[in-house]
Formats: C-alpha cells, structure tokens, sequence
DNA sequence: GTGAAAGCGCTAACAT
DNA sequence: ATGTTAGCGCTTTCAC
C-alpha cells in the first residue's frame, strides 16, 4: 500500500499526451510547444513529481553523484575536508555519498565496491592506515571511475591527490623547538606505511641535521594515538629525563603526552617543549596552548573536488594526474 | 572509450546461456542446475562481475541504502551517532548515504530531496536549529519514506524519535551545582524552537525550584556557540561578579565562557562552577576538566538505526511510533 | 510538435 | 532446468 511516487509516465496518463513530451517538456526541449510545456510543467509541480535518481543513472551511465571515504568522520581535519568537498560538489549540482573505513581495510574495500556498486561518478578517498594493498584502487580504477586522493594517498596508485606539505610542516615546527633551544627531540611518528607519516618524520630528521643536531633512533616512537601514547607511557617517562622536546605526528597524542608528562610533574614547555601538527580544535583548548602546523583541510576538499570534478567532466582528455602540495604555516602558542 | 562494467547479459552472451538463467544461478535459485551454477559463478568472479545497485534498485524499489542527515558532523556526537548507526546498519547489509545541513534549513531540504530521489530505504534525520517549517518531512512521510528523528525533532512530525533524557540531564547537572553550593546560577541556553533547548532549560528551572531558588529571567542568555558566547562577552562580565554558577546548554559554549572568565581573571570553579552538556572530547582537555552531562551517542544511534529496519522490514505493521529516551549520565570532573 | 519503440541492467511471471 | 517476455522510470532515435 506504498504511495508510489508519480512517474513520468503518471503525467502522461493524466494529460493524455506520450511519456516522450512529457520529458522533453520537462527538460525544456525547443521542440515541444509552448503551451504543453506549460501544462506539463503545471501538473508536475502539482503533483509533486520528481524524477527517479535510479532511473536516471541507469539511462545515463551518470549518478551525478560522488564518493567519499575517510578514515574516520570525528577528526576535525576529515571533516573540514568533506565540508570542502562538499561546497564544490552542491554549487555543481553534485551530491556526496561518504563513508567511513574506521582505518580498517576492509571496510574500506566494502565502501569502495558500495560506491562502484551505486554508479558514482567519482571518488575521493583518504585510505586507511591499515590499507596494505591497492587491489581494490586498482580495480576502481580499471572500471574507469575517476579518483582522487586526498590527505594519504597509495603511491602505487596513479591518481590525482591532495596533500599537505608534510615534510615542510614537520621541518618547520621542529625547527621552531630547536630555535626555542630544543636538542634532544622525541617524535612520535605514525606507522611508517603511509606517506604522511614518513614525510613527517623526514621532516623532522632534516631539521635536525640542518642544524647539525644527530638524530637516534631512540628518540623516535612509534606512538599515533592517545591510546598508544598511555601503552608506551613507561618508556616516554623513561625518556622523559634526557628530553627537552617532544614533536608529536599529530594534536591528539601531543594532548595526551601533555597530560602524561603533566602528572609526572613535569613542566610544559619549561621542561619539555610539545609540538602537534594538524591544528585541530583541541589544539586551542588544552594547556598549555598548543603549538602546531594549521593544514587547510576545508580548502584541501574544495580543491580535490575541483580536480575530480574536471576529470569527470573530460574523461578524453586524459590529463596527466596532478599532485596538489597544500602549504602549511605555524601556529606558535604556548607549549612550544 | 570507457570500460562498461560487464553486466548479466554480458555473462549470459559469453556462456551461451540466457540472462535470466544467469541472474538466478547468481542468486543460487534452487531450479538451476549445479553445473551451470557453478559456470556463472566462476566466470562472474573471473570477470568481476558485480551487480548494477541502480538497475537492481529500480527493479525492486529498494535500494538497501539509508539516509542521514545532521547539522555538522564536526560534533563528536553527531559522528559517535553516525557510526552506531553504520555499526547496526552494515550488519544487516545495508549502506547509508550521509548529508549535512550545516545547521541550514534549506541544505536540509535539498539533502532529503536528493535522497529520495535516490530512493533511499529510510531516513535517519537530526534537524536543524534554523528548521522553521515541517514540510519537507511531511512530503518525505506522505511519500512513505519511514523516517527516524534523532536528538533534535520536530513535535509536528510524527515519527520514530531516539532522545537524550534532556530535561533530566539538566536538572542532574543544575542540581549537582546547587548541592556543591550554587545559588545564582547563570544558565547559557540553546534557542528555545527545538525541544532540546527548551528541555535543558526546563530541567535547570526545574532544580532550581526543587531547592527552592528563584529562577530569573536576567539569568537565561540564549548562548548556544562559542561564537554567541564571545558576542554575549559584556553581558556575560556583567553578570559574573553577582553569580556562582554557569550551566552551559552545551561543552562548546562551557569552554568559551571558562576560557572568557579566566581571562578576565576568574576562579573556575572557586569564584563560578561551570558546567556543561554533551561530554564532548574536549570536556576532559579543557582546564578546569569540565563537569557534564554524558550522552550515549554511539548507543543511541545503534537504536534509531534499528527502530528504522524494523519500520523497513515490517511496512505493513503500522506499529506505533516510539520515543526512546536516553538515560544521562553525570560526569563530575573539575570546573564544579 | 508529438508519438512509438527500444534500451539502460536486472528480475520474475509465465512458458516450455 | 532454462528461455521468453515484460517492466521498473527515464531518454532518445526515428517516424510521421
């Protein structure tokens, strides 16, 4: 007993005129005759008509539709860059299907197939940490959709991609410690699987030899969350001592550092100076303030829905793939 | 030159069989033979065959596909929501399509159009502070959309309705300031169009009366955002040096009026005890650790998602509609 | 200026 | 056990 939704051809019926004008009539064909257009357009409104996305996409080979996937929706930066990706999107009569692979592979390989599944015309993705091979990329890809990566990226998968300048922001922020007379540095890194975390890691590893300080393994942990911050909070007390620094790979688990070395008495910055990178919201909020790199995440979705949209709207031209590097600027607050 | 997705006739062509045959021995129809099961399995799989959601979608009215809607998934609540219901939804084969309003009545109306025109199964919506009329919830109810409110809801919809315990929630937190010593308390409240709003106000007039403290009109300011908050900046000094207490509609409004009273040199909690509603991540990394009001994001979108199935499962069972309301819980932490 | 017919990919009566 | 046919809602060539 569903009230259907009236169809094209429920006008038709009720004007006694072919689903084919009606149609035509709709989308402003220069054939139809005025005063039928009028009429068609008349009733539509009335009854409320509204086409069939489905049947549409299946007519058309076109969903008008993009795809997204993140890791995770809660960080501030992800969701900067969906509202990003969105104000292109909408303003080109685009909608979003997004998702989230909650870094776990699979899931984003069943997100992926989903949004194939559903006929979107493109697909922006960050993939996961977890992500350790491209199969399902490769396969989008050989199905023609059009992707683009922002943020991580897979460097085996040939593709436009977004992302920030994280070897500079690295470079940058621990720079600042060390002009701040840091000389002992901690990092936190993140799993060296994907580029960012590398890159950040690089980063940190060229400012230290830019100004001649040696660099030990020691001193770099491989500690992404808060949750493994506290799992490796006896060796950070451990370090604690024979430290003056601490760059963290993101706010997060520079917060939860913070918090660790705070109640193990230790002054923020006096004795240990803590750095982030991403500026998220908590970065303002904790204290000591934090010093961080901003990364533009709101412009970074604008932009790589631009890129995707460009790609969909010239599938011949088959431009070479781009990489936007985003620049990032530091944040000097108070823990640093 | 894009590479067509192959389809079942593509199958039924290279196998010499017909589409039909191949669609149910896709679907493992008991009247096929093993053999030919078996064949268009494994040329399916050989050649990646998957099944086109939107002609399937078309074919049976169902697209096993739901629909979000929230005002900003930046909120750690909002997103906690939107994986408990992706959580139960997953589970039982279904994928959803997430929008924003961006607290936009109009976004929001274009959001629910598209998605029924993408002829989602179901709809999953918290509305926005700015929605001032209820026709587009009537038009996706007339379509026999089944259609789930969480959080927010408007009272002319009549709908399924997963709540927070909103009233009790405010009178525990008010009530806990009062017996820590509160008798001015100042309450920052949200915009009294949803229930919400008024609810939070009706529970902190409702302790207050419960010990018997005059409530007073002076003492309400419509807050509801650190922006506000800031704007509010001269009143809400005006009013500190005559009040103990501040009850905040929510954290973000709690940590904007801590950091603005620090500033102006305040006591937190000594001199005023602030409080505030959600437990948001940041309620436990601003100092003073916030004192609030714990809700069951993740929780209470697991049950919205389910009430949701259960409409979708069983359209002939009119079953009446639900309110399930959320018990809180109280978080006493630092700032009262 | 309008209609008839075919087809997008899939399924389900209804044959055989 | 398998094929034929029709149809979901829409667009578009081809006819008139």
């Amino acid at each position: 007993m569903r009230n259907h939704p009236v169809s094209i051809n429920d006008i038709a019926r009720a004007l006694g005129v072919s689903a084919s004008t009606v149609s035509r009539a709709l989308r402003d064909h220069p054939d139809i005759n005025a005063e039928t257009r009028q009429r068609v357009h008349a009733y539509a409104r009335e009854v409320n008509y509204r086409p069939n996305a489905l049947a549409v996409g299946l007519k058309h080979h076109r969903t008008f539709t993009l795809g997204i996937i993140v890791p995770e929706i809660v960080h501030h930066f992800f969701s900067s860059i969906i509202s990003g990706i969105e104000n292109i999107a909408y303003g080109k009569g685009y909608r979003v299907m997004m998702c989230q692979s909650n870094e776990d592979h699979e899931r984003e390989q069943l997100n992926l197939q989903a949004l194939i599944d559903h006929r979107v015309d493109g697909l922006l993705v960050s993939p996961s940490k977890t992500t350790a091979d491209d199969r399902h990329f490769r396969w989008a890809l050989n199905a023609q959709v059009p992707l683009v990566f922002f943020d991580r990226f897979l460097e085996s998968v040939p593709s436009d991609r977004v992302v920030t300048d994280d070897l500079q922001g690295a470079r940058i922020v621990t720079t600042h410690m060390i002009r701040r007379g840091c000389r002992r540095i901690l990092h936190l890194a993140a799993t060296q699987q994907l580029m960012v975390g590398r890159e950040r890691c690089q980063g940190y590893l060229q400012a230290l030899e830019d100004h001649g300080i040696e660099a030990s393994d020691e001193l770099i942990l491989l500690c992404d969350t808060p949750y493994k911050v506290e799992a490796a909070r006896d060796r950070i007390l451990q370090l604690a001592p024979g430290i003056d620094g601490i760059f963290c790979v993101n706010d997060f688990s520079a917060v939860a550092v913070i918090k660790l070395l705070q109640e193990a008495g230790y002054q923020i910055p006096g004795q240990i100076a803590v750095t982030g990178f991403g500026d998220d919201p908590i970065a303002s909020i904790v204290q000591p303030r934090l010093t961080t790199i901003e990364q533009k995440g709101y412009e970074m979705g604008q932009e790589a829905a631009r890129l995707l949209l460009a790609r969909i709207e010239n599938q011949e031209t088959e431009a070479d793939y781009q990489t936007k590097i985003f620049p990032v600027t530091l944040k000097v607050r108070d823990s640093a």
